[in-house]
RNA sequence: GGUCCGUUCGUCUAGCCAGGUCAGGACGCCAGGUUUUCAUCCUGGUAACACGGGUUCAAAUCCCGUACGGACUACCA
């Protein structure tokens, strides 16, 4: 292993919101860079004119900007081995292709699309499969069996060509993938892949190589969907005489039901998204909701998304970027797909809300009471944020926990009536509310006192009577301890309540 | 079809490389406890080594095969 600095790339192409498993390569590409005090970059793969997306390349910023993950170089970013961009850097890749023709490695080819698909047909028909490799190119069009002469002429004349890797005969290429160990194949199975396209573009087998070659990157982590590309690479690297990265192939993302793939679809059918934000398609206009837009906490997402193929290695589940960074290794990132569980990904969420001060959560939860156009101070939104998260997963879920803390009831839950407002209720309201309207100290400690020797010297059933009393202070059974709502709403609020309710629900026959 | 990769509770996973533990934890689910309600919390329970061979005193762990799953097989990345 060469002990050259650690710098590590994620190279998105432009084509689209960026789908949480391509999150999930970005951060386990940051963890690492991170955890060996290395650089983390991002390069904008765009060699694809055709396939060009408006507004990917924002998102996929906006994105990693709300995620937390940061990056060292890149695209916005800078640095001195840029620019970042592939389609910034079209000039240079065709001498790369050049130097692999001039020294053996690649060809001209002159075969139009039209005649590949052709031949391809063909062999179908004869339940066989095309392959450009040793064995076809003799029969095709390319500067391997055309003359020099010919070559010189068709290449001044533009006629339209790609260059081809000449892929060796009769090797066992050997790969080592960090997470898999070793893996060979059979050189003779591989096709000679286009690397430079005739519109001038090189493709990302090409660009890949040569931009991480002089970007100087020392570990590629990518996705599993490129593995079956790997040797080709690494033959790239021997043929251009460059030290080679070291390799990692991540697992993918399964959807949580069936099998295969998670896909967009998985979260429309499901009810979950499958993007960090929220994307509206410029074409069709159709929009996938995000994690941003659901209510999650950036670092609840990362957190979930991280555990989803990583381990610690310890019983820990719960903690931030840098300590997630600390305890990263490459070894320890699993070799099967990850199932992904929207179930856990809420506990995740909850676990974070719990964890946040009051404050923080207030200041999250301020648009929402606005919305609903309740006044309160934000000290009071504090102590009640402090008094319902933990029984709320997200910030949204806040209001219809901790309505009543904002207004008076305007219904009483109708199951909640039948159950609790029973024949004595009335008048056991009447007498509570006589009670309440004497008390001079208003803290929840001393009306639970109050009341409970009330209760106690009347006889009457503790379950009775607080049931009914929740039922006009709240609306419903629900919320936090009785008395610490009637001490933040007040001694006035709670007497005007329960007249009311007792107005309301009046005396059950 | 071909090539490559993978397979431990329903799910995420530890354990595998350096064979010997009642196969551990978390989410979910179920039950009990706490609570005036709901939630939290606590306790307990449920449930897995894909299958078949082999090596070995001993296999989740090493080897081979089978099945199943996945990725790739474009002038897409």
């Amino acid at each position: 292993m060469s002990n050259r600095e650690i710098r590590v790339r994620f190279a998105p192409s432009p084509t689209g919101p960026l789908h949480i498993g391509g999150v999930r390569t970005a951060l386990y590409n940051y963890l690492f860079a991170k955890k060996n005090n290395g650089k983390f970059i991002l390069r904008i793969e765009d060699t694809d004119q055709t396939r060009f997306v408006a507004g990917a390349e924002d998102y996929i910023i906006d994105a990693f900007n709300w995620c937390g993950i940061q990056f060292d170089e890149g695209v916005t970013k800078g640095g001195e081995y840029g620019p970042y961009k592939q389609s910034e850097r079209k000039a240079l890749y065709r001498k790369y292709a050049e130097q692999l023709v001039a020294s053996g490695h690649a060809y001209y080819a002159f075969d139009t699309s039209e005649e590949l698909t052709n031949l391809r047909n063909a062999f179908e028909a004869e339940k066989k499969t095309f392959t450009y490799n040793a064995t076809e190119r003799v029969h095709l069009k390319n500067s391997l069996v055309l003359s020099e002469a010919e070559v010189q002429k068709l290449l001044t004349a533009n006629v339209p060509f790609v260059v081809r890797f000449k892929m060796p005969e009769n090797r066992v290429v050997r790969m080592v993938d960090l997470i898999r160990g070793e893996v060979t194949v059979h050189a003779n199975v591989l096709d000679d892949k286009i690397l430079f396209k005739s519109d001038g573009m090189p493709t990302y087998h090409l660009a890949n190589i040569v931009d991480d070659h002089l970007m100087k990157i020392s570990h590629v982590i990518r996705g599993e969907e490129w593995l079956p590309s790997l040797p080709l690479h690494v033959l790239l690297y021997e043929a251009f005489e460059w030290e080679a990265p070291q390799f990692a192939h991540l697992p993918l993302l399964l959807k949580p039901d069936g099998k295969g793939k998670l896909s967009k679809r998985d979260g429309d059918r499901l009810g979950f998204p499958v993007f960090p934000l929220q994307w509206t398609d410029p074409k069709t206009g159709e929009t996938s909701r995000g994690y941003r837009e659901d209510g999650y906490f950036p670092e609840a997402f990362i957190n979930m998304l991280a555990l989803l193929g990583w381990n610690p290695g310890d019983d820990r589940e719960i903690f931030n970027l840098d300590e997630m960074a600390e305890a990263f290794s490459i070894e320890r990132v699993g070799k099967s797909g990850s199932r992904f569980d929207p179930e856990k990904a809420k506990w995740f969420n909850h676990q974070y809300m719990l964890k946040m001060s009051n404050e923080e959560l207030a200041k999250q939860f301020l648009p929402f009471i606005e919305k609903e156009e309740v006044m309160a101070d934000i000290d009071y939104v504090e102590r009640v944020v402090g008094l319902v998260k933990e029984r709320a997963h997200f910030v949204h879920e806040l209001w219809s926990q901790s309505d009543f803390f904002f207004k008076a009831p305007d219904t009483y839950d109708p199951k909640a009536v039948k159950k609790r407002w029973k024949q004595v209720s009335y008048d056991q309201m009447t007498e509570i509310k006589a009670l309440l309207a004497k008390v001079d100290d208003f803290t929840s400690e001393n009306t639970e006192v109050v009341v409970k020797q009330w209760i106690e010297e009347k006889e009457y059933g503790m379950g009775v009577v607080l049931n009914a009393f929740r039922l006009l202070i709240v609306g419903a059974l629900k919320g936090p301890h009785l008395f610490d709502i009637i001490a933040m709403i007040g001694q006035e609020e709670t007497l005007r309540r329960l007249e009311t309710g007792l107005h309301e629900l009046g005396k059950k026959e």
